[in-house]
DNA sequence: CCAAAAGTGTTATGGATACACCCATGC
DNA sequence: GCATGGGTGTATCCATAACACTTTTGG
């Protein structure tokens, strides 16, 4: 039994969470993004992560990560693992095995508040060069946003607690990069059993017609989907 | 910058690959399992896989795990990365993090031939106790595959390089534990691009009329899905 | 009244289901 | 011919897309 420990120590690697947190902020899909301070990759941008600690869940490590970069919850938005990542080079540092995690998250009021890493900041997701692979899993994490709000109601997760139908319609439209009848999309919303619950109350418009204000049901699929067009 | 790789040892972990290999024998979803012989879970029930090497890539650690157990090349079937299992614990020997694979296979024709580790079986995928947490891994794995035969046309690889349309059903129906009327799954089959290519071949059969022969399209994606019942 | 945005009704179309029916083989 | 499974045609239903239309607000 020790001589298996011992072998072990010849194939350890550090083990790292990556998170792509994405949000809508001014009509765009964006990612947080840290400036490095140091090298490798000195002055590019990079996913923020860090080490898994000694007798840390990864699950944990990634809620972790999220607190300290953005001082949210999970449970404002949504949290889920995304894919692991370990080509042998991908840190030129040593082998350095990272668990990629994807958050969705509403745009949050104090900008950035409560973050520990100065230099944070929210960037277009169309950004290209980052450091290490961080490249290929924003692209695998926007890939994974994109076709969940098809069959899930996570769209949700980018929404503030009340919400209107018009403003889960501009999530889907900044993530697909697509419009949609806004009439349809009223009804599929509303009628796929458990994606939203009417709070009552009325949302304050600048001119129209005030919209109902929504929070998110309990549904965890949505039946039926919503397919992007043109698939 | 080596200030770093000493704060790196402070949270290594031993890496390794598992397997949940499945495959349709006997009518039923099976799953390959090792039978333990050594501490800790001795005599247990185990998903095959082993220690990620020094400087190879997660891929392909799985790949040649695959290999080891099956004589198997992915290529045959599908292999594809599951999820990552971490939780401090899991193993009792230390700190284990385990990258899982799921691979879909059809039936060997030499049985376990080539395979390295004797004591591997095919057992029904129902089975419970599995060692460590691969009761929860084989559980992921099963509704992965699950979900991913409804938008995918990977149902191809549990079958031999040419099929019947009814053998293809077959797979549906077993992994999803439901029937299939044959004459609608039939057109909607051959009528989904790049689903299945004729070869022109026909099955021999017992009796009944033969059936065309089938390989697999060059889809990705199905279009339009086949969904499961009664969701 | 007008503009603007929310929300409803209506029709046409395409996929899914259910099932009647025909086809090709072994016996 | 008969049994057996392969494969096609067709009616009905349901979700969608397109869009005319009504409602509710601010100015």
């Amino acid at each position: 039994m020790h001589g298996i420990i011992v072998n072990m120590t010849l194939n350890m690697a550090a083990v790292t969470v990556d998170l792509v947190l994405l949000t809508i902020r001014q009509g765009a899909l964006q990612v947080l993004l840290i400036r490095r301070g140091i090298p490798p990759y000195q002055d590019r941008w990079a996913l923020p992560g860090g080490f898994v600690l000694d007798g840390e869940d990864l699950d944990a490590a990634a809620v972790r990560e999220l607190r300290e970069e953005t001082g949210l919850d999970p449970q404002a938005g949504h949290l889920e693992q995304l894919a692991t990542y370990g080509t042998p080079g991908r840190d030129p540092r040593g082998r350095v095995v990272t668990v990629a995690y994807l958050a969705l998250l509403p745009d949050l009021p104090a900008p950035t508040a409560g973050s520990d890493a100065s230099g944070a900041e929210w960037r277009p997701c169309d950004v290209r060069d980052l450091a290490f692979d961080h490249d290929r899993i924003l692209a695998d994490g926007l890939e994974r946003a994109r076709a969940k709000l098809e069959y899930t109601p996570l769209a949700t997760a980018f929404c503030p607690p009340e919400f209107t139908v018009a403003q889960l319609r501009e999530v889907y439209e900044t993530v697909w990069q697509t419009t949609l009848d806004p009439r349809n999309f009223h009804r599929k919303v509303t009628s796929a059993e458990g994606f939203v619950e009417p709070t009552g109350n009325t949302a304050i418009r600048d001119r129209g017609r005030p919209a109902q204000l929504y929070r998110r049901g309990p549904a965890a699929l949505l039946h039926p989907p919503l397919l992007r067009p043109s698939r």
